[in-house]
DNA sequence: GCCAAAATAGAACGACCGTTCTATCTTGAG
DNA sequence: CTCAAGATAGAACGGTCGTTCTATTTTGGC
């Protein structure tokens, strides 16, 4: 029957909603129970255990991040250009009311390990391979130096990110996105090929 | 009578310790009075409320940073020194169990308003101050450009050590200190004046 | 339209939470 | 040494948590 499913996906739409505001175990069976107008038991019936909702849910995350970030920016031409999109869908990504879901959640069960730890480092990773993969696409391209080491590079523009989330949602502070676009531009400038046709662009072949 | 004082502050120091491991909500009094070897009611006698202890947990936190990373690096020399020694100061600061309390307590609290937010809030931002100030002077030392914007590399080192926790202790990146130390290394570089003294260093006068 | 299977509801559980109350020790000033 | 004040313990509270059990309703293949 297709009809649990239905109602299975439409609970962790809601729940992954309440959980970027009040974090992966703040987000409890009653209070999701309520949300969706469905009783404890019946909610509960869908995923056996809260540990098993709390996979669901990183997961949930992962792919609504997948579809808003990585795919749009796939889209972009390779190189630098693809790079910048993976950013700024980031950054409206970290918009949506609590911010971004993985930066809360990382500090919060980076000290509990279990599945739904599992779950959202294996998500990180794959964000973060993500930008080194962009990134070395546009070291290939000539758009960047090519000394440049794109793990290292990732590394760094995670930080950009880790800090702009801090700035702008925690101190609230005004000229954050500001800030953050400044820190972005400095670290891609400081990774640029002096001429950007100084490289000849590696072709397909090797 | 001062035998309260001395208890209370003991139940700090062990408090501090659990909430670096557990988070600040995850520090309940059950726990925190079986870590004390003292009974629920009898600890709680000596602040009043959850909220109390929390605020309380947070101040002990921003005490201890300021002993342990802010007045060791005060004692290097004006300049990049000291910029480097808050740097590495903070290093091992998140060595401890529980990586740095300021982060994982800064993804908690921020989306919960209240006292103790306001108080990690602070904290916060004096150390951000902190490190912009060290830097203020490094530029009126000649050490790094007179362009720098002082806010704009303490808001990047920041992100820096926000990438180093989360590479670490999340991800288990074993390249994470590498990675670190390399990225500040890069920040600096590329915020330090071509010739170190090309700068006339600014007289007291001005 | 029947009827097993699936989906949901409702009540209850033990555990732990923060908090309160009362009683009992312990302290230290006079 | 006395004795009020302070520090601690113990039991109990209402509330919420995740979970389990048992009904009841709803679904969809036949």
């Amino acid at each position: 029957m297709a009809k649990g499913e239905a109602t299975r996906q439409a609970i962790l739409a809601r729940a992954f909603e309440l959980a970027n505001v009040v974090g992966v175990s703040g987000l409890t069976i009653g209070r999701l129970a309520e949300a969706t107008g469905l009783s404890k038991s019946g909610l509960f019936a869908h995923f056996g255990s809260k540990e098993a909702l709390e996979v669901a849910v990183v997961e949930e995350a992962a792919q609504q991040f997948v579809q808003e970030v990585m795919v749009p920016a796939l889209r972009e031409p390779r190189g630098e250009p693809r790079v910048r999109a993976l950013f700024e869908h980031w950054l409206a990504w970290g918009q949506r009311p609590g911010g971004c879901f993985f930066v809360g959640a990382t500090a919060e069960l980076d000290d509990r390990p279990g599945p739904p730890r599992d779950a959202l480092v294996q998500a990180c990773k794959d964000w973060v391979d993500a930008i080194a993969t962009a990134v070395r696409i546009a070291v290939s391209e000539g758009h960047l130096r090519a000394d440049t080491d794109p793990d290292q590079l990732a590394f760094e523009i995670y930080g950009v990110m880790l800090s702009s989330h801090t700035f702008s949602r925690f101190l609230h502070e005004p000229a954050a996105l500001e800030r953050t676009c400044r820190a972005f531009e400095r670290l891609l400038a400081s990774y640029r090929a002096a001429d950007p046709r100084a490289r000849t662009p590696t072709p397909p072949t090797s």
